[in-house]
DNA sequence: CAGTCCTCCTGTCGGC
DNA sequence: TGCCGACAGGAGGACT
């Protein structure tokens, strides 16, 4: 589920449930997600008031009164989910005791944000502040895409002699972070790029910035920002912390549409999909060069 | 070091 | 209806 622009919207959507509020108490359900939580998880979180709600590329962070930070990374299924929901009416019915409701936050003034992850290939972890741009989870991304660091220069360099497929170089959270399977199949198509292609390739060869880069990099930045517009997408499961559904699933041009017809103008191809390091690309094999 | 593959876990869907 | 394999938004770690 959760790229960029899915984590954005979950912080966007617990922030006024969890900033400047205090963690009455910190259920944990398993010792461990993904990896072991940290240890005296619990304890180490009740008491605590949450300062503000950060997002560092897939990552959720939690500054806490502490100096302390927790990083949320929510995998493939994990989701956020506030109880009782905004906007409920008193004896609307409650939920957040599924099987796999693991964490759960109970939040001064009865509030509860409920952490449900059914493949649990998310993780939990707790650092100090000082040391969260050099953490193990954090200390090796790339660029946001939505930021000054990341321009055709810097995507070039990070390119530059780099023999795997552009779709897998992309998909490297050290050469631009946040993006995943879906953003990446759009933007290459959004920039008629094949994924097959090399990176190397793509990079062009002197200093100068080549023709795709060129387009690639608008191409990022515009499906991003486009989907956290839209508040996400909403595949299987997945919804906002506050029920709602994001919508930018509608805008898929390529992702998850296999033998249908190809959008461009005048292009009479359809979608293709081949396996590159075993995950789905989805591309126009004539728009995509 | 770089690139590729396997793996963690559960659920769902399509085919036979 | 039931069984089985393929596949699903990620990425760490083992391997070549």
């Amino acid at each position: 589920m959760p790229e960029l622009p899915e984590v954005e919207t979950v912080r966007r959507g617990l922030a006024p449930v969890m900033e400047g509020c205090l963690i009455e108490r910190l259920e944990a359900r398993r010792p461990d997600l993904r990896f072991p939580l940290p240890d005296k998880f619990s304890k180490r979180l009740t008491g605590r008031r949450v300062i503000r709600l950060g997002r560092r590329a897939k990552y959720l962070l939690i500054y806490l009164d502490d100096e302390s930070v927790l990083i949320s990374h929510l995998g493939m299924s994990g989701r956020f989910t506030i109880y009782p929901p905004p906007g409920a009416e008193p004896g609307d019915e409650e939920e957040g005791n599924g099987r796999h409701d693991h964490i759960v936050f109970h939040m001064e003034g009865g509030t509860r944000v409920v952490y449900t992850d059914h493949r649990r290939f998310g993780y939990m972890d707790l650092v100090p502040e000082t040391e969260l741009a050099t953490c193990r989870h954090l200390g090796g991304l790339g660029p946001e895409p939505i930021s000054n660091e990341f321009s055709s220069e810097s995507l070039g360099a990070a390119l530059r002699g780099k023999k795997s497929p552009i779709k897998s170089a992309l998909l490297d959270q050290r050469v631009v972070a946040g993006l995943g399977n879906i953003y990446v199949c759009e933007a290459l198509y959004r920039s008629g790029i094949s994924p097959r292609r090399l990176a190397n390739s793509v990079a062009g060869k002197g200093p100068r910035p080549s023709v795709r880069i060129e387009r690639l990099v608008p191409a990022i930045r515009d499906v991003i920002s486009e989907a956290i517009e839209a508040g996400g997408s909403t595949l299987r499961d997945y919804a906002q912390a506050d029920g709602e559904l994001g919508y930018f699933q509608h805008s898929f041009q390529v992702y998850g549409r296999e033998g249908e017809a190809c959008l461009t103008k005048g292009c009479t191809a359809r979608v293709a999909r081949i396996v590159q390091s075993g995950r789905s690309s989805f591309f126009c094999p004539t728009c995509q060069r």
